[in-house]
DNA sequence: TCCTAAATATGACTAATATCATGTTTTATA
DNA sequence: TATAAAACATGATATTAGTCATATTTAGGA
C-alpha cells in the first residue's frame, strides 16, 4: 500500500504536529525513538520534507524540527506523493499503463471505487485534521 | 498496493482462465508475451501457483499450463496472499503491529472501511468471476 | 571571534525484490 | 527405448528500497 519511507514520513509529521511548535523544536534523534524509526533514516526523510515545505527546521544550537501553521495544512496525499512518487496510489492494480474507464483492466471495476475513495480521503485530510483525534486519545502514534 | 509478482500472478491466471482448458494447455513462453512479463520470471511464478493448486500443469510434449474447474474458483485474495504474504493487505497503513479498533493508529479511522471493503471484494471474487467480463470485452488484459 | 550543536548533503553499505540462467525430471511419441 | 519437449527446481545476478556513516553548513552563545 505505502512504502516504509512514506509511513515513516507520516509518522514523523504527525508526531511533530502533536508535540512541536515554533517555540518547541524537536531534534531528529528525539523523533526517531518515539515513532520507532532508525535515526539516520528519519533524518534523511525530514530533510526531504523540509525541502518541500512540509516541515520547518532551524539549524544550530536550540534548533530542530517543528511544524508551522502552514505545514499543518499539508495534505496526507502530498506527503505520500512526495516520498513514493505520484502514481503509486492512482496507478492500475495490474500495472496497465493508464487506469481509466476507457480501457479497464480485469480488476478495474472491482477496485476502482474503493481506490478512488481512498485517494479522495487522503486528498481531503490534512495533518492537523488528524491531530485532534490523537490529542484526545482516540488514536495513537505507533510505538 | 500489490507487488509486481502478485500482479504478474493475477495476470497469468486470468490469461489462463480466458484462453486455456484441459484440452488447450499453454506454454509458459506463450503466456509471458501477451501479459508482458519476462519469460523466466512468469515461469517461476506459475510453478509456485501450481504447487498450491491454483493452476494446473502437465509436463512433456503437448504439456503446458491450464486451469481446471477447481482452479477457476480460486479467490483473488488467495493468489495475492500466496505471493505477497498474508498480511500485506490487512496490515496497518502505518505499520503498527496490530490493526484493530482497540489501538488504532492516527490513520485507522480514515482508511479502515475502504481497506476492509477492498479486502472483502478480493475475498468474494474468484478468478472465474472476472472472466466473463473479459470475454464480453468489458475489460481487457494488459498488453 | 571561536566553539559547539544542530540540520543538511552526499555517498556507501545492506537487504529485499525482481530478473535471468542453467540443469533435472517427467511425459509423449517415434 | 531413445529423443525431444515441456514443467520443475535451484541458484546467480541485477536492481531497487532501505539503512548507515561521514563531512559540510548554519546558527547561537561564550
Ligand atoms: S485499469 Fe487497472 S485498476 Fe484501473
Ligand atoms: S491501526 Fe493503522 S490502519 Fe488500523
Amino acid at each position: 500500500m505505502l512504502s516504509n519511507s512514506s509511513k515513516y514520513a507520516l509518522k514523523a509529521v504527525l508526531y511533530l504536529a502533536v508535540h512541536s511548535s515554533m517555540e518547541k523544536k524537536i531534534l531528529a534523534k528525539d523523533i526517531s525513538e518515539p515513532i520507532n524509526v532508525p535515526r539516520a533514516y528519519i533524518a534523511k526523510i525530514l530533510q526531504e520534507l523540509s525541502r518541500h515545505n512540509m516541515v520547518s527546521s532551524m539549524r544550530g544550537p536550540g534548533g530542530g524540527f517543528y511544524l508551522n501553521e502552514e505545514n499543518k495544512k499539508t495534505l496526507l496525499f502530498d506527503i505520500i506523493n512526495l516520498i513514493d512518487g505520484d502514481n503509486r496510489l492512482t496507478s492500475c492494480v495490474l500495472s496497465l499503463h493508464k487506469c481509466d474507464n476507457e480501457n479497464p483492466c480485469p480488476m478495474h471495476h472491482l477496485v476502482d471505487d474503493t481506490k478512488a475513495s481512498f485517494v479522495k480521503k487522503l486528498k481531503e485530510t490534512s495533518v492537523e485534521d488528524l491531530t485532534s483525534e490523537i490529542r484526545s486519545g482516540k488514536s495513537f502514534l505507533p510505538i
